[in-house]
DNA sequence: GATATATCTTGAAACGTTTCAACACAATCG
DNA sequence: CGATTGTGTTGAAACGTTTCAAGATATATC
C-alpha cells in the first residue's frame, strides 16, 4: 500500500485534514500535534503526492519545453539556461524532442496539454509547423523562443541587427570583397540575419557578388564549401557564417588548405558557441544571447501563467533582443593591396 | 470551466462511465452512442486529463532523467536519445539538470518521486552523490546510467576495455612514446579508461613514463597543455586523450604550433562526438555508443517498471556495452627512426 | 457567569478520471 | 415459454490531495 496523507494522519492520530495544513502552513497547529505529525512523517518516509495535489489545486508546476533538437549546440543551451530558470522556480519541465517532424510537435503540445502543464516554451522547426496552428486551441499560454509569430507571445534575437553589426565590423575593418555562407535561407531566422547583412552593406556602398553567396544546411559540412570561395577571382578577404557550426567548418577547411586566419582570410560566426571560444585564433562572432533568451522566456511564460486573467485580452508581447559582437582573433583587416 | 468527461456525457446524452469506455476500448460501445460521444469530444475540444487519469491509474507514464550537463556533448545525446525512446514507448521525459551540484541532485530526485514518475534514469555526478542512497528510499524503479553502481541497475559504457582498444591500436601502429591527457581521473570512468589503456600497453612491453602524463579537467581546455609534452625529449609520437573534447584541445594546440597530425603526432580521444569526425584528419577516437546506452537504459527501465513484482528479489543487473574504435585520420605509425 | 474571541481541529466535498458490480434489454437456446 | 447468454449502459466508489464551513476547546471581555 502507498502511503499517503491518511496513514500519516492515523499514526499521528489527527484528521488529514490537519496534516495537510500543517505542511501547507494553511491554518495554525499546536506544537504538539505538529510534532506528532512530524514524526508521523519520518516514520513513514511519506512524501506528498504531487499528482494528486496538482488535480486538486489545478496547476502542476510544470512547463513543457519543445526543441527540434538537442544535440544542436544553441538548442542544447536553451534547454539548459530554461531548465535552471524553471527550477529556480520551483517548476519541473518536460522536455520534448520534435526531431524536426510537424507531426510530432503537434502530438507533443497535444500530449503536454493534456498533462495539464501551467504553459509551453516552444522551438518550432518553421513556418509550415501544424503545431502553432493548433497551440491556440489549448488553454495554457504559450511562449515562442528564438521564432516569432506574429500575434503570439515570443521572444527572440534580433537577427537583422545581428546581421548589420557583422556586415558593420568586416566593413569597419575595411574589406570590401565579401563572402557570404548563408544556411537554411527559408528559416526566417536567417533570412532576416543576411537581410541584416546586406542592408548594411549597402549603407557602406558594398556590393556582394552573387557567385561569392553559398546556400546550406546549417551544418558543419556545409561550412567545408568555403574552399569553392577560395578559388574566386579576386578571392574574397572575409567571409560571413550565418552560423557558427558552418564558420567553423569553413575554418577547418583553410586550415587545411594552408590559409593562414585572419591574415589570408576573415572569418565571422553567428551564435557564439563555447567550441568557437578555443579556435586558434577564437572565432569572431555575433552572440545570440542564450542565456538572456532562455531567462526572458520563462519570466515571461510564467508571467502569463500567473496573471492569467489580466493577460487574456492584451496583445500578445513580442520580445527582441540585441545580439552582441565579440570580436575575438579570427577577423582583422585585409592585407595591404587588396 | 474546465471542459470535463462530464460536460461530454452530458452533451452525448450519455454516462460518463460510458465516454470513459468509448475513449479507452473498454467495454463496447454502440455505433450510435459512438458517433454522439465522438460529436460532443470534438465540438467541446474535449482532452482527457491525463493527470487525473495517472491519479485514478497509478501509474503517470512518465520518466524522470536526470543529468549533470546538457550542453557537454555527450549528455546532450544521451538525453535525446532517451527522450527518442521513451517517447516511442508512449512515455513522457521530465529533464533535470543537476549543474554537478549534489544538493539540486538529491532534490531533483525527491521531487521526481513526489511526481510520481514511474521511473528515474539517472547520471548521477560522481560517487558521493547523495542522491545514491537516497534513491534506495523511492518507490520506483531506477536505473544509473553511463555510471554505474554496485548492487544496482545499470547500463554503462566498458571503459577498461575501450582504454584497452586505444592502446592496442597505437602499439600495434608501431608507437613506442605515448603520451597520456588524463581529464578527472577520480571519475571512475576515466580512471578505467586509463587502466585499461595502460594495462594493455604494458602487455606489449610499454611503459608510460609518468612525466607523458598529464591531469586536468574534461574541458577543451586542458588539451590545449598538448604543448606541455611537446617539450619533452623524446617527444611522445602518440597521445591518448581520455575524452574527445580534451582531444579537439590538443589538435588545435598542434595545428596552432606547425605539428602536422598524424605524421609528427597521432592522436586518439574517447566518445566519438560529432566534431571529431570534421576535423581534418578527423579525429581516431573509442566510440561510446550513446545511442546503445541510451536505449538500452530505457528498455531495462521499462522492463522493471512492466514486471515490476517478478524484478523484486532479483539482483540489480548491470548492463555492460563494448565500445568500439572508430580509425580515423589522426593516428598513423610513426615516423621512420623514432 | 455569560458572551465574545482566538486558536486549533475536523468531516465532507471536490478535483477528473477509471472500473466494478449491477442492471436493462434483446437475442438465442432447449 | 422460461432460462440463458450476450450486448450496452450506468451509478457509485476510489485514487490522494486541499479547503470550506463548522465544531471544539481555551482564553479574554464585559
Amino acid at each position: 500500500m502507498e502511503v499517503t496523507i491518511r496513514s500519516v494522519a492515523k499514526l499521528a492520530g489527527v484528521a488529514p485534514s490537519t496534516v495537510s495544513h500543517y505542511l501547507n502552513h494553511s491554518a495554525p497547529v499546536s506544537p504538539g500535534t505538529a510534532q506528532n505529525v512530524e514524526r508521523a512523517i519520518a516514520a513513514l518516509n511519506y512524501r506528498v503526492n504531487l499528482g494528486a495535489r496538482s488535480l486538486r489545486l489545478r496547476t502542476t508546476h510544470s512547463v513543457g519545453l519543445v526543441i527540434p533538437n538537442n544535440t544542436t549546440p544553441f538548442f542544447g543551451e536553451i534547454a539548459q539556461v530554461i531548465e535552471n530558470a524553471l527550477w529556480d522556480k520551483g517548476y519541473q519541465m518536460l522536455l520534448c524532442i520534435s526531431e524536426r517532424d510537424l507531426e510530432r510537435e503537434t502530438v507533443q503540445v497535444a500530449n503536454l496539454a493534456g498533462r495539464q502543464v501551467d504553459g509551453i516554451l516552444m522551438i518550432y522547426h518553421c513556418e509550415q509547423s501544424k503545431a502553432v496552428q493548433f497551440s491556440k486551441g489549448i488553454s495554457m499560454p504559450i511562449v515562442f523562443v528564438d521564432r516569432p509569430i506574429p500575434g503570439e507571445y515570443s521572444v527572440a534575437t534580433d537577427n537583422f541587427y545581428g546581421g548589420q553589426l557583422a556586415a558593420r565590423h568586416l566593413a569597419g575593418l575595411g574589406h570590401r570583397c565579401i563572402g557570404l555562407l548563408c544556411g537554411e535561407a527559408d528559416i526566417r531566422n536567417v533570412a532576416e540575419r543576411v537581410e541584416g547583412f546586406m542592408t548594411e552593406l549597402r549603407r557602406w556602398g558594398i556590393k556582394v557578388r552573387s557567385d561569392y553567396v553559398l546556400d546550406g544546411y546549417q551544418e558543419l559540412q556545409f561550412g567545408l564549401r568555403i574552399s569553392e570561395l577560395l578559388k574566386k577571382e579576386p578571392r574574397p578577404t572575409a567571409v560571413f557564417a550565418t552560423n557558427d557550426i558552418v564558420a567553423v567548418g569553413a575554418w577547418l577547411t583553410l586550415l587545411e588548405k594552408g590559409f593562414r586566419v585572419p591574415q589570408d582570410l576573415s572569418i565571422l560566426g553567428f551564435d557564439d558557441i563555447e567550441l568557437g571560444r578555443f579556435l586558434i585564433p577564437p572565432l569572431t562572432t555575433v552572440g545570440q544571447p542564450s542565456r538572456e533568451i532562455g531567462e526572458k522566456a520563462v519570466e515571461l511564460l510564467l508571467q502569463l501563467i500567473n496573471e492569467k486573467e489580466r493577460f487574456v485580452n492584451k496583445t500578445p508581447t513580442s520580445v527582441i533582443i540585441s545580439p552582441t559582437l565579440h570580436v575575438r582573433g579570427s577577423t582583422a583587416a585585409p592585407a595591404e593591396g587588396r
